[in-house]
DNA sequence: CTCGGTTTGATACAGTGTGTATGTAAATAA
DNA sequence: TTATTTACATACACACTGTATCAAACCGAG
């Protein structure tokens, strides 16, 4: 079990995979899906387009386990949160701050929320983030807040446009306490 | 002056940027920017190639066309609104009434708000939107509520989400109501 | 009306990228 | 060790984009 000469299967395909979502992560978030060829993507890995071709089956797939890629990470910060001893409201807050923090990291709203539903569909995205838990987690919250499906889609929305603005350098807190206005008018009392 | 044989040029430069842009949006809504192709484009119009790069510059010029349309459609649309006599408020919620009747028409919420982003980018959009007036008169209402751009923002933002639920088959009453509720509690006093 | 200049639009071509088919080496199983 | 499967590279066919070239329709001046 050597590491440079005789690796096992696995290890080289999970390495390789690695490889290549790497590569195709920065090309896509320079460059956009589109505009990024397979061979720039072997390229800056390393390999060929054979190795590329083997592990999935077209450049929209690696683009898919890319997408798959950000949104465990951004669940798993979400879910890393301690909501213990909070009001479902504030639950709900610290929630939306992890999510924009999460969503800070370069290159994640330009990959989920401008290239992904082109590239894969809404549709494909609902799904990806109902299997990671990444905004089911926030939709729940405001589900156990006011027990409206709509309004919680509608303020994860709300999240997902801010968090686009504060990287493209607006003010964090204007867009924090206009976000803390939305979610207290709407899961006030009518 | 006939219209069959002697055409002037600005009426055949219009029959045909007219012609290229209702095919390929035909095409753009069915398949997405990215699987149409330009030789599809041109036969669904019955012209050739050499028309559509005499008119536009590429590909995304043509698709730019497209979106500005639309823009304007709705724009137009929510212009034509009697917002006399109403409140802020009331204003704000017939001005989003409007507009989501004008994104009911088919394939827009696919152009605006899945496709567009990704070809041209959010701020060509946001572009497109100032120049038409599309998205800024619901903003503008917005701001008249309650003076916070960011927050009109977030609403537009919900609105958006909440066209594209319509559209996808999502009851209109269940997200009217979620919108109405967001609203009034934005702009409820703190 | 007709004759140069301009605009429209069709045809032909070069370059690039995608996905597949084929072949070879490495790894696991027998 | 030998057979079989898996990993990866090379080569190829096809499609699409954008440009260059050329013909025909239009327009204004004389």
């Amino acid at each position: 079990m050597q590491q440079g000469v005789r690796r096992s299967q696995k290890d080289r395909t999970d390495a390789m995979r690695a490889a290549l979502i790497a590569a195709a992560r920065d090309l896509f978030v320079r460059n956009g899906f589109a505009a990024t060829g397979t061979p720039e993507i072997v390229a800056a890995a390393g390999v060929t387009r054979g190795a590329l071709y083997h592990h999935f089956a077209d450049k929209e797939t690696l683009f898919d386990a890319v997408i798959r890629n950000e949104a465990e990470a951004i669940a798993s910060v979400v879910r890393q949160v301690d909501y213990s001893g909070l009001s479902p409201i504030d639950a709900l807050i610290r929630g939306g701050e992890a999510f924009l923090a999460a969503m800070q990291v370069a290159g994640r709203t330009r990959l989920l929320l401008i290239e992904a539903p082109a590239v894969l569909g809404p549709e494909r995205l609902v799904e990806i983030d109902s299997e990671t838990g990444a905004r089911t987690l926030a939709e729940g919250l405001a589900i156990a807040g006011c027990g409206d499906e709509a309004l919680a889609q509608l303020l994860s929305a709300a999240y997902d446009r801010a968090a686009l603005a504060i990287v493209q350098g607006g003010e964090p807190d204007a867009w924090r306490s206009a976000l803390m206005r939305l979610v207290r008018g709407a899961v006030a009392d009518v």
